[in-house]
DNA sequence: CCGATATCGTCAACCACGTTGTCGATCTGG
DNA sequence: CCAGATCGACAACGTGGTTGACGATATCGG
């Protein structure tokens, strides 16, 4: 009622942001000043033993093509090391860098401390009633792209 | 726990997405296929008295030269119209069209509709918890620009 | 009253991310 | 063994955002 649905909208994207800004905070201070918000995900979809190009967009639900970009950035950062997989020349594995195994630990660190927040400041039962609540509506289903406004260069800090 | 920090975060992305994914789904069959999620914002952001770009820019946290450009978008899709502002010969006065109420009527009815959804589907306790809840933690400042992902066209559709 | 300064909107570059189309190199299968 | 599918790269383009520069107009101060 008092709830127009659209402001329930702008409370998840607001929320999203928060987070990730909050997280992205943490980050710069930790040695990870340059790291943006779809290296996280990407890192996450390359996973600890590797993949091609080609698998890395599919995971994340976008073309070959982006995820050659996201990889390309990905290589510069430093967080990912091109090689080659056996057994077909034309292939590239993507393997995380120690530099991302630490990006990866810091990031979860940082969630964990974000959302710590969170819960303490509703409660653990609203907290945890909340995202209950969430997981339902919105299924977990494949993450999917996260595209766009994640992109954003952190000029405007 | 057994949530870790990051899955409430792609809750909230989640979410989102779905939720104007699905709004737009709707939208596109109601007579604006060509409306893209920016557009409700930035609409909303002009308000029912318009406004020059000057302050559409500020109000959703963008340079002028970006809410020009958006200006631009809406004009062409006919959702705005520039006038002239009295006494100041250099600004421009950019206005809604009956085009845009109509659209921004069935987004708000489209939003209504999908949270009709969510509600009926957790319950109207469980509902009303959770968004209680995410207004606490989130707080809601100023929208703010929204950007990025928000802008992909629809293609991949 | 007029010149210095501030502001409005535009143009031009440029970056990040996405898309499609093409193409050479390399598997793979009939 | 060659036709066809796939891998990854390049090019071109669309959308959103940024900064820098600039002409036109307002406004302020001497």
């Amino acid at each position: 009622m008092s709830e127009p649905g659209w402001r329930v909208v702008l409370l998840l994207a607001g929320g999203f942001r928060d987070a990730v800004d909050a997280l992205h905070g943490e980050l710069a201070e930790q040695g990870h000043p340059e790291a943006r918000p779809l290296h996280g995900f990407a890192l996450q979809a390359i996973g600890p033993d590797g993949c091609t190009i080609n698998e890395l967009g599919q995971r994340l639900g976008v073309s070959k093509q982006a995820a050659a970009k996201t990889a390309a950035g990905l290589e510069r950062a430093g967080y990912v090391a091109r090689g080659s997989v056996s057994g077909d020349r034309r292939a590239v594995l993507l393997s995380r860098t120690s530099r991302a195994e630490e990006f990866l630990a810091a990031s979860e660190a940082g969630f964990e401390h974000i959302m710590g927040r969170w819960r303490r400041h509703l409660g653990a039962d609203r907290f945890d009633a909340m995202v209950e609540a969430l997981a339902e509506v919105v299924g977990d289903g494949p993450v999917g792209d996260l595209p766009g406004w994640l992109s954003q260069t952190p000029t405007r800090r």
